[in-house]
DNA sequence: ACTATATTTAACCACATGGTTAAACATTAT
DNA sequence: ATAATGTTTAACCATGTGGTTAAATATAGT
């Protein structure tokens, strides 16, 4: 199996499925963090977060600015927005079945009242 | 290491990130289809294809209804809501941040033109 | 120069994943 | 009853994942 997540999609939606970095980024939300100071929600080793980290980084959701020996660590929420997309056409499609459902739901009632 | 997807988003998410059950959901957005046909744009054996399938089905975002030896999947697009409203926080965040910018460039402008 | 701090990298481990083939199961057709 | 069809399950394999600890790297403080 050869299998990098090359694909963008892979890559996001691989780094979604993760309470962890899901976390991290809900954590970024309020603003740059460094790699510690994401780390300490969690009881796990600086080098798991850091890979964790690097997960986010290649999926794009995430950039790091070096500064000296610190890591800062930003959001990038827009690079989520393929995928945001890619699900659209999903909620459209379950959207339309609601939209069918109603219809049919008032057609049933137009019966009733017509009985 | 004791990971099982349990959580619904996980599910999902971890259902997402490979072409192949992305692929099989795009099928089945043109409607119901049994297990062979969905493998059938696959290179790969019905084995592989009926755990995919039962991956997707765990996430919630498929269906099964057998009837007989053949078994018919269906998309449950609605399943997929949840992981879609995750996003969303985070597209809010991106376009806040690209109202932010445009409003930047905006006070930028009026900052020339009363120069 | 020495030490402390922030972080990554390397080597390792247990378990998960995605594939295989072969066999089993359930149903339908002959 | 036998054979064919549609699908799953079991056993297996190579590689990926998510964690660990220990060492390396880079910078800052004394």
């Amino acid at each position: 199996m050869v299998k990098h997540y090359s694909d963008r999609l892979d890559a996001t939606f691989h780094a979604l499925a993760c309470p962890t970095r899901r976390g991290m980024l809900a954590s970024l939300m309020s603003g740059e963090k460094t790699v510690s100071a994401l780390a300490e929600p969690y009881a796990m080793s600086l080098a798991a977060v850091s890979k964790h980290i690097k997960k986010l980084e290649v999926a794009g959701l995430v950039e790091r600015k070096v500064e000296g020996r610190t890591h800062y660590c930003r959001l990038n929420a827009k690079n989520m927005a393929e995928a945001h997309a890619w699900m659209e056409r999903y909620r459209r499609f379950w959207e339309g079945k609601l939209d069918l459902l109603e219809a049919l739901l008032e057609a049933e009632d137009r019966e009733k009242e017509t009985k």
